[in-house]
DNA sequence: CATTTCGGTTAAGTATCACTTGAGTGAAGG
DNA sequence: CCTTCACTCAAGTGATACTTAACCGAAATG
């Protein structure tokens, strides 16, 4: 009868019994007898005041109260568990956790890992694709590779990668077609709109002005989502305003090219961020070191064969 | 150095040690000496094989692995006590929790609230507003009174409780200038895009054509929100099909007026939903009982000024 | 610069509680 | 009808969580 907390140990084996839904194999779970599983679940029920389990003769059912707690010890020794694993990696030197977005886990990271791999053979690289933001203090990711902007979070520690920029690109066949930076005038154009929030704008009208050339009508397809706005252009709809970030697949392959300069910088990077306090970590530390490394290699690479001219942007 | 899970009470003291940053605090909450605390910390430790705590002469600090097993043992904890609280307010049969959106709150629910503190004096009921999608079965919310339409989930109890109706709304002055049904045709509309999505659809063709009015421009503004476009409407800017649970207040102060039938009925309606099995708790039965009862009166009201007309409509 | 104070640690002793053993219960199932 | 199975009960035991009391070292205090 007492809302102060029971004794954990009857909170666990409760859990254990509704996940079964039979006191026996709860027992044989947490190794214990069915006996000592029994009077557990008793002496919570008598911290309650009331049932948790209807006992039928050879099986148990959940009370009203049961199906109430259920859930939610579930969730909290989940919580325990999955946090004590996280604790115990901390200590385990030999593996490291890393989160990507599909692109860039696909593009830049999985052809360089070998690379990783010879040089720090005694470490484990696990990688993990996705665009969810995962919260680096509480789950088992070790570092998260994130394209964003603004201020950075005050418990990550934050490091700046990559620049990304955004120029005109189109497929072969386009370029054919509008051969000059002064065609783009009369080329059809394709907006991706995810990207004009960004400060200062990297739209279109951004890209004309820069390149010297007059306002056109901005009429043409509009898109949300950057890899929709690549599909169309893929498909010879027209010229697309795109991040190289996005497209080097489709650059490398030939299926996009990238003629025309100016490259407009966005204010928006890639960052390597891990818990603050972790980037001191053995394996954390290597592989900041090692992406800074690519980091600056890429970067030689890029501007040899021109794509990018980083002295011709920055409107303000 | 196990990756079993340590012993919980060492669990809790560790956690409880975190949150208060120092050992002293923590075992007084506990109602413990000092002492056992040091000893339960210390014995954490062993079986991760790492120290959690800096031992600094007066104070204490976090290690790395520390750091990364606070947050989680936090949440787990958090979730166990919500658990707990939760499973114990099952047998408080006084108290009795409901959310709904706020519109319905504060013009449906909150006028009927001395109503139900009538006839259920031994019962607290406690509103909580908000559009969230509260978690019927782990948190400590009994009851939710929410607008949709499409399958009710499985592991909820669910009724429906009011129909909605869409019907041409204006604002008095408007009506003067458009004084028959007829004369809507060269009305300015208002188009909200929230309910196309509905089958059958309630938009300005269906309504048009329920009315055996002829087809027209359907230029006009449109919003995608339902709030918006009756404040679009309030300030004058054209006639709404608007959902009437929405524009009950407006409708009532006389700053809207719904002059023309017929009122579509929208497939979708405010359902009173709890957790599966929670539905037979005395309270949940007795606020569900009274709420279908004012339900009943508030329909006998409205069919009286003839606001809504239920046999003319269903489009299919 | 000595002294106090405070937060944490250690070691020994103790009380509690979680568990086991072994017998018991009642209904489902052959 | 008798067996079997899942859970319960009571008594005894062992581990564990806790207390007491002494100890340690740095920061604060005079």
């Amino acid at each position: 009868m007492s809302k102060r907390m029971p004794p954990l140990t009857a909170l666990r084996a409760f859990e254990t019994a509704a996940r079964h839904m039979s006191f026996q194999n709860a027992a044989a779970e947490l190794n214990v007898t069915p006996a000592a599983l029994s009077f557990q679940i008793k002496s919570l029920e008598e911290h309650l005041g009331a049932p948790l389990f209807v006992r039928g003769n050879r099986s148990v059912r959940l009370t009203e109260a049961g199906r109430v707690l259920a859930p939610g010890t579930k969730d909290g020794f989940e919580a325990l568990g999955a946090a004590w694993r996280a604790a115990y990696r901390v200590n385990d030197h030999a593996s490291l956790t890393v989160t990507a977005g599909p692109a860039f886990t696909a593009t830049w990271l999985a052809p360089r890992l070998y690379s990783f791999a010879r040089a720090h053979p005694d470490i484990e690289l696990r990688l993990s694709a996705g665009l969810g933001l995962v919260d680096l203090t509480r789950t088992e990711v070790d570092v998260a590779i994130r394209f964003g902007y603004g201020p950075d979070p005050p418990e990550l520690y934050s490091e700046k990668l990559l620049d990304d920029w955004v120029t005109p690109m189109m497929t072969p066949e386009m370029a054919r077609r509008h051969p000059t930076r002064a065609s783009l005038s009369t080329a059809p154009l394709i907006h991706q709109e995810d990207i004009d929030f960004l400060d200062p704008p990297c739209d279109w009208p951004a890209w004309f002005r820069a390149a010297g050339l007059a306002p056109r009508d901005w009429t043409g397809q509009r898109f949300s989502q950057a890899d929709h706005a690549i599909d169309a252009t893929l498909s010879g709809a027209g010229v697309v305003l795109a991040r190289v970030s996005f497209a080097t697949r489709f650059l490398a392959e030939g299926r996009l090219v990238a003629p025309f300069r100016p490259a407009l910088r966005t204010l928006a990077h890639y960052r390597f961020l891990c818990a603050r306090g972790s980037e001191t970590r053995p394996q954390i530390a290597a592989f900041r070191h090692w992406l800074v490394e690519q980091v600056a290699q890429a970067a030689d690479h890029e501007s040899d064969h021109d794509l990018i001219d980083p002295h011709d942007v920055h409107i303000t």
